[in-house]
DNA sequence: TTAATTTGCACCTAC
DNA sequence: TGCAAATTAA
C-alpha cells in the first residue's frame, strides 16, 4: 500500500494522522483541514494493516459521513460499485447506534422492529400522558416538559435517579411523567432520539459480553465535532474505547453551538483531564478564508471568556473587508441580497451555487425566500419545514410505520382517521380506554372493536375495515418490495386522488410531495436491493435537511448558521444582524457567548467574502418590530468593517397573489447557459416600473436569466397578469408580467 | 359524533 | 404571519 497521499499534509497534520495508539485530541480551528485529518487517518490506518472493519468514524451529519466515506474508498482505491458494499462504520452518533440496537434489540427487551419517534411523536406523547393526570398544559407546558426529559436523557440521568433528586413540584411531575413516558414507549416498541443513545449504555453496562463485542470491533474510534457530543455519547465512548483506547476526537471549542440539545463543551475542554496519556495536535493553519475574514473572526470571538487557547491564521491574501449591508425592513434587507448576488455574480464570474445566506432561524426566510423568487434567481432552501415533516409525507409514513410495527400507538392515532373514516375523537376515547384496559395496543383494541359496546356500528365497520387493511399490507410487506408496497398503499389509501380533488395550490404540492416521497423510496431501492421497509423507515427518520442537500444544483443556498456547520462557500451574507434576533435575547452569559460562537461559525464559512446585513424594522409574530443592530457588529475590529448605505430601497409592490411562481423547486441549470444580468442595480429598478408588455398566446418572449422562451399561457389581469412560458424544450416557467421583466422579442 | 370554523398563541437552533 | 386547539354547526 503506497502511502503518497501523506505529502498533501501539513506537518501538524501529519503529526496528527499519524499518531496511531493511545487518546488523541485534535483542535482544529475552522478550515484547517479537520475533515481531511479524519479521511487521512482512516486511510493510514489501513495502509498500516488496519482493517476498515475495526474502525467506527462518528461524524455529525449523514452527508459529512458520505463525503467522507467516497474519499477515503477513493484515497484506497476501492471501487464504489455499490454504496452499500463497502459499508464501513462510519456515519452518526444515531444512526450508527440505531443499527447496533436492531441488532441487540432483545437483550434490552425490545422488538428488532421498533419504531423511532421523532419530537412532535414524543411531544404528543407526553400532551397525552399530562391529560391522563389532569395537568393543565398551561401550568406544564408540555413542550418544556419534553425538553426536559430529553435533556436527562441526553445527560444519562434515568427516571428512578431523578425521582429522587426532584426538588420542586415542576420537578416531581417531570420526573412522574418521564416514568410513564419511558413505559409508553417500550409498550409501543417505540424509541425516541435520545433512546438510541441512552439505550446502548443501558445494553452496555447490563451485558459486558456484548460490550467487549463491540469493544474488540471498534478497535479505533474517530470522532468529529467533538466539542457538540453531549454525555450520553460522551459515555458511550468511553464504554467503547475503554479496552483498546485507540480514541481519536476532533474538534473545535469555538465552534460549539448545540448546548441547547445537550452538547457539553466540558467534554473537549476536560477531554486532557478524562485521558491524561491523550496526546494533544493543534492545527492553526487556516486555508479556507482570506486574512481579513479570519482577524474579523479572531477580533470577535476574543470576546468570550470560556474557551481554549489558540489563534488562527492564514497564508490566504488579505482579501476585501467585510461589507455591512443597512437595509430599511426585511424585505428591503432581501431585496439588497438578491441585488449583491446578481451583481457579484457577474463581478466575480461566480455561479450562483457559490453563494450562500444564512440566518438565525428559519422564519426568517420566508422574506428572503419572496425576494429570491421576485427576482427570478433560482435558491434552495435547506431546512424550513424539513420534507419529511410535512403533513402528507408523515402520514404516509405513519402508515408505513404501523405495517412494521403494530404496537406503534403514535402512528395508529395519527392515520386512523386520516384521510377522514369519521372516526373521531369519542370513538378514540373508547378505544383507547378499552386498550389501556386489556393492556393492548390501540392496533389490536380496533382488532377486537367488537368488544367494545361503546362504540357506534358505523365506527366499528369503519375500524374494521381499517384494521385488515393495515394486516393485508402486512401480509404483503414480505412479498413486494418497499417501492411497490408503497405505491400499492398510496393507491388503495387514493392519497393523490384525494388531493386532486382539493384542486387548490397547496393541495397540488402536497401531491407533488408524495410524488417525491415515491421517487425517494424508488432510489433507496435501487441503492439497497437489500434493504426493507424498516431500513427505509430508520433512514429517514434520522436524515437531516441538509443531507437532502442537492449540491449540484446551481443556486444560491439559504440555510440556517446550524446547518451550515462544517461547510464552506465563496460568498457568505449572514443576514438578520440585530439584537434580539442575531443574538437572540441570552438569559445567560453562557447563552450569550453560545449566539456568538454561531456568529463565529457563520463567517468562517467564507472563503472570499463576507457580508453582514441588518433591518431596521422587521415583521415578528406578524407584527412590525424596530431593530437595532447587534453588538456582534461592534465587536468585529472595526477597520475590517466597510459600510455600504445605499438609499435606494426595496420598490413597493403589493404582495405576491401567487408564490409559486420561480418555486425553489424550479430546475436551474439553464442558468448557467443564459446570458447574465448586465444591468446595474439602477437599470433594473428603471425596468421595474417599465411599461409591462402585451402578450399573447405565440408571443416570444426574453427572460434575464431563463433566456428566449414561447408564451403557451395567459391568466388573470392587470397586476395578477401571468403566463406560462416554455423555454428551451421542457422548462416551463410560470410567471408573474409584473414582476419578470419580460421583453417581447416578437 | 364528526366536520368546519374561529380564536388563541408562538418564533430558536436539530439528530 | 400561520398553525393547532377550542368552539360551533351539521
Amino acid at each position: 500500500m503506497t502511502k503518497d497521499f501523506l505529502r498533501d499534509l501539513n506537518p501538524a497534520q501529519l503529526e496528527a494522522v499519524k499518531f496511531i495508539e493511545g487518546p488523541e485530541l485534535v483542535l482544529a480551528g475552522a478550515g484547517s483541514g479537520k475533515t481531511k485529518v479524519l479521511t487521512y487517518r482512516v486511510a493510514y490506518l489501513v495502509s498500516a494493516g488496519v482493517s476498515l472493519h475495526n474502525i467506527l468514524c462518528l461524524t455529525f451529519t449523514n452527508k459529512a459521513a458520505n463525503e467522507m466515506r467516497t474519499r477515503i474508498n477513493k484515497m484506497l482505491g476501492i471501487e464504489e460499485t455499490n454504496k452499500r458494499t463497502f459499508n464501513t462504520w462510519i456515519g452518526t452518533f444515531h444512526s450508527l447506534f440505531g443499527k447496533i440496537l436492531r441488532v441487540e434489540s432483545k437483550n434490552i427487551g425490545y422488538g428488532q422492529n421498533f419504531s423511532i419517534y421523532d419530537e412532535d411523536d414524543s411531544l404528543k406523547k407526553v400532551r397525552e400522558i399530562l391529560k391522563e393526570r389532569n395537568l393543565a398544559e398551561e401550568v406544564y407546558a408540555p413542550a418544556a416538559i419534553r425538553s426536559r426529559i430529553s435533556k436527562l436523557k441526553n445527560a444519562v440521568i434515568l427516571p428512578s435517579q431523578f425521582e429522587q433528586t426532584a426538588k420542586s413540584r415542576l420537578d416531581e411531575v417531570t420526573a412522574d411523567i418521564y416514568t410513564t413516558y419511558e413505559d409508553r414507549l417500550k409498550k409501543n416498541n417505540s424509541m425516541d432520539f435520545d433512546d438510541l443513545l441512552i439505550k446502548p449504555i443501558l445494553l452496555f453496562n447490563r451485558n459486558r459480553e456484548s460490550l467487549e463485542r463491540y469493544q474488540d470491533r471498534f478497535r479505533f474510534i474517530l470522532v468529529d465535532e467533538y466539542q457538540d457530543t453531549n454525555r450520553a455519547q460522551y459515555v458511550l465512548l468511553k464504554l467503547l474505547s475503554e479496552k483498546h483506547r485507540n480514541l481519536c476526537v476532533v474538534g473545535d471549542d469555538a465552534q460549539s453551538i448545540y448546548s441547547w440539545r445537550g452538547a457539553e463543551l466540558q467534554n473537549i475542554l476536560d477531554f486532557q483531564s478524562d485521558y491524561p496519556d491523550c496526546k494533544v495536535f493543534r492545527l492553526e493553519q487556516n486555508y479556507r478564508s482570506t486574512g481579513k475574514i479570519l482577524k474579523a473572526a479572531n477580533s470577535l470571538i476574543v470576546h468570550n471568556k470560556r474557551k481554549l487557547d489558540k489563534e488562527l491564521w492564514t497564508e490566504n491574501l488579505d482579501g476585501d473587508n467585510l461589507t455591512v449591508i443597512e437595509a430599511e425592513s426585511d424585505r428591503d434587507e432581501g431585496y439588497k441580497i438578491v441585488q449583491k448576488i446578481r451583481n457579484e455574480s457577474v463581478k466575480e464570474k461566480l455561479q450562483l451555487k457559490d453563494f450562500v445566506v444564512l440566518f438565525r432561524t428559519n422564519y426568517q426566510s420566508r422574506a428572503l425566500e419572496e425576494a429570491f423568487n421576485r427576482g427570478g434567481i433560482p435558491y434552495l432552501i435547506i431546512g424550513g419545514l424539513a420534507f419529511y415533516k410535512r403533513k402528507e409525507i408523515k402520514d404516509l409514513l405513519a402508515y408505513l410505520r404501523l405495517v412494521v410495527n403494530q404496537l406503534d400507538d403514535e402512528s395508529f392515532m395519527r392515520v386512523v382517521n386520516s384521510p377522514p373514516r369519521g372516526v373521531g375523537d369519542v370513538t378514540i376515547d373508547y378505544l383507547r380506554n378499552f386498550a389501556t384496559e386489556s393492556n393492548i395496543a390501540l392496533f389490536n383494541a380496533a382488532d377486537r372493536v367488537d368488544e367494545i359496546p361503546e362504540i357506534q356500528p358505523r365506527q366499528k365497520g369503519q375500524l374494521k375495515l381499517f384494521s385488515e387493511l393495515i394486516k393485508k399490507y402486512v401480509r404483503l410487506k414480505d412479498e413486494l418490495s418497499v417501492s411497490e408496497l408503497t405505491r400499492s398503499m398510496t393507491d388503495e389509501l387514493q392519497f393523490i386522488r384525494l388531493l386532486k380533488d382539493e384542486g387548490t395550490p397547496e393541495a397540488r404540492n402536497r401531491m407533488e410531495n408524495i410524488q417525491e416521497f415515491l421517487a425517494g423510496i424508488a432510489e433507496f431501492q435501487s441503492d439497497n436491493p437489500q434493504g426493507t421497509l424498516q431500513d427505509f423507515l430508520s433512514e429517514v427518520t434520522l436524515v437531516a435537511d441538509v443531507d437532502r442537500w442537492d449540491t449540484q444544483r446551481n443556486a444560491v443556498t439559504l440555510m440556517t448558521v446550524h446547518a451550515a456547520k462544517g461547510l464552506e462557500f465563496p460568498v457568505v451574507f449572514v443576514s438578520g444582524l440585530e439584537e434580539g434576533l442575531f443574538p437572540l435575547p441570552a438569559k445567560e452569559q453562557n447563552e450569550l457567548e453560545e449566539e456568538r460562537r454561531l456568529f463565529y461559525v457563520a463567517i468562517t464559512r467564507a472563503k472570499r467574502k463576507v457580508y453582514l446585513s441588518h433591518a431596521r424594522e422587521r415583521y415578528r409574530f406578524g407584527k412590525l418590530s424596530y431593530q437595532t443592530q447587534s453588538r456582534f457588529l461592534s465587536e468585529i475590529e472595526s477597520d475590517l468593517l466597510e459600510l455600504e448605505r445605499s438609499s435606494r430601497q426595496a420598490p413597493q409592490h403589493t404582495l405576491w397573489e401567487d408564490t409559486n411562481i420561480v418555486t425553489s423547486l424550479t430546475p436551474s441549470l439553464d442558468y448557467l447557459d443564459s446570458p447574465l444580468a448586465k444591468e446595474s442595480d439602477r437599470q433594473t429598478e428603471i425596468k421595474e416600473r417599465r411599461s409591462i408588455p402585451k402578450l399573447r398566446i405565440g408571443s416570444i418572449v426574453r427572460h434575464e436569466f431563463f433566456g428566449e422562451g414561447k408564451v403557451i399561457e395567459v391568466s388573470g389581469k392587470g397586476d395578477n397578469e401571468r403566463v406560462i412560458v416554455l423555454f428551451g424544450a421542457n422548462q416551463k416557467k410560470q410567471l408573474m408580467l409584473r414582476y419578470a421583466n419580460l421583453t417581447l422579442v416578437r
